[in-house]
RNA sequence: GUGGAGGUAGCUCAGUCGGUAGAGCUCCAGGUUGUGGCCCUGGCGGUCGCGGGUUCGAAUCCCGUCCUUCACCCCA
């Protein structure tokens, strides 16, 4: 079998499949104008060094699942895993600190990882996201949690819950991690051994384990939500009391510690049951120390990502009908498909949707053709009892038929066409 | 990287105890010396994922391999 397929891990979106995520897409358009934000685009790829700074070089997409490779000058490249160093990255290289704080955001693009696939998972996968850049105030965690909630609600994604937590900032994280530590190491012969590492690399990634002895030991173990520094406890809780006084219910999960380097204060993830066993729909936080980290001035920035393949799951299969012909013109005699062809022309310039017999198919084979496709009209060419220079209107979905003048024909249907729609 | 399940026509699948491959859908044509969707008939279409082994004979049994899929890790 020497036949190329998709790479693993890759789809193709097929007319009706395709049509169903620019459905989505433009729901989420509109909902990102609602809220203020314009759409941005970054390149497939940037220069590695971008991630590996920006995402952590501790953290699974850096280490395993970038895309990396070198180009002709010899620059080490990545295709972009994750959409929030990159917009920070064009943050900075055009100097957007110069306009009005925050800069809101957003973007659809592809994201290439390499992992194993499975249900919702993918190598190349198509985020959905926001950015919300300038500001720390509570409300642009609010907004951007407020505006995911409202793209679900609007796309009829089910089944959700929303888990939020505390990440702290560099005032408190660090005093809780070594508290965090001491409590592993204590009981480090608990611990699967992918543990025993995190406890060195970074300890709160251990919240992720679900090894029966390790989560024992963590139900035991001390929360950041409860060693937050004052600043940030009083910012999370203005957080939470905006989310609910927005009809929102978020619950507080101690064990979200999202798998990027750059989180701080605030983390959220939306799940749906409506999914395999990778059930977040989307999910994000701020990150006030990236663009710092990415060597420019402090500067804060809260957003997420939703991934598209998930949310056609949580909606369910919603069949986007093909917008149907409105006219298909046939030929009865052979030395008429030129005319047929030079009148389907004009009725499209005309700007109706018009189709016509590309593979030589007999007069009934086209008018079966015409029946399936849906148009509403066919103009049928050639007939032996037509006028000379007339062409038959006949209705496709009730009967009746008329003749008109071929010169008169493109004038009527266009007529007849913006009745019917 | 690890584990389970599965690869037969473009799609969805059947194929008995090993005997040399079928159905439905799609597509095309005819039924209707030129008027459609339904119906009827016919046609197109398969190295049974690939390689090796057992056997007189393999889609079927064995081994390997690739791919798909679900799950672990982690994320969207």
């Amino acid at each position: 079998m020497t036949a190329p397929r998709a790479p693993k891990g890759t789809y193709d979106l097929l007319p009706d499949e395709a049509a169903a995520r620019d459905a989505v897409v433009a729901v989420a358009a509109r909902v990102f104008a609602a809220f203020g934000y314009r759409r941005v685009v970054t390149p497939e790829f940037e220069e590695t060094g971008l991630f590996a700074r920006g995402v952590g070089e501790a953290t699974d997409i850096v280490r395993k699942e970038m895309y990396t490779f070198e180009d002709k000058g010899g620059r080490s490249l990545t295709l972009r895993p994750e959409g929030t160093a990159p917009i920070c990255r064009a943050y900075l290289e055009h100097g957007l600190h110069k306009w009005p704080q925050p800069v809101k955001l957003w973007y659809y693009c592809p994201m290439f990882r390499y992992e194993r696939p499975q249900a919702g998972r993918y190598r190349e996968h198509y985020q959905l996201g926001a950015e919300a850049i300038g500001s720390a105030e509570s409300m642009v965690d609010a907004e951007v949690i407020l505006l995911l909630a409202q793209l679900f609600a609007e796309l009829g994604v089910g089944g959700l819950r929303l888990a939020v937590n505390s990440m702290g900032d560099p005032a408190c994280r660090p005093a809780y991690v070594a508290r965090l530590r001491e409590h592993l190491r204590g009981r480090e012969a608990e611990l699967c051994g992918d543990c025993r590492e995190r406890l060195e690399l970074n300890p709160l990634r251990t919240f992720d384990c679900k090894v029966e002895s390790c989560r024992a030991v963590l139900d035991d173990a001390p929360h950041l939500v409860d060693h937050l520094c004052g600043d940030c406890r009083e910012h999370f809780d203005r957080v939470l009391a905006l989310l609910r006084r927005a009809g929102l219910e978020p619950e507080l999960d101690p064990r979200l510690v999202r798998g990027l380097d750059y989180y701080t204060r605030t983390t959220f993830e939306f799940s749906s049951d409506r999914l395999g066993a990778q059930s977040g729909v989307g999910g994000g936080g701020r990150y006030d120390g990236l663009i710092e980290q990415l060597g420019g001035p402090s500067t804060p920035g809260v957003g997420w990502g939703a991934g598209l393949e998930r949310i056609g799951l949580a909606m369910g299969e919603t069949d986007a009908a093909a917008a149907a012909p409105q006219v298909y013109v046939v030929s009865f005699a052979g030395d008429e498909r030129e005319a047929a062809f030079a009148l389907a022309q004009r009725l499209r310039a005309a700007g109706v949707r018009t189709e016509l017999d590309l593979a030589a198919r007999s007069p009934k084979g086209q008018l079966k053709q015409a029946g399936r496709s849906g148009a509403a009209w066919a103009v049928l060419l050639g007939l032996d009892d037509l006028a000379a220079g007339a062409v038959r209107l006949r209705r496709l979905d009730g009967g009746g038929e008329e003749d008109v003048a071929l010169e008169a024909a493109v004038e009527r249907l266009a007529r007849l066409a913006g009745e019917a729609s």
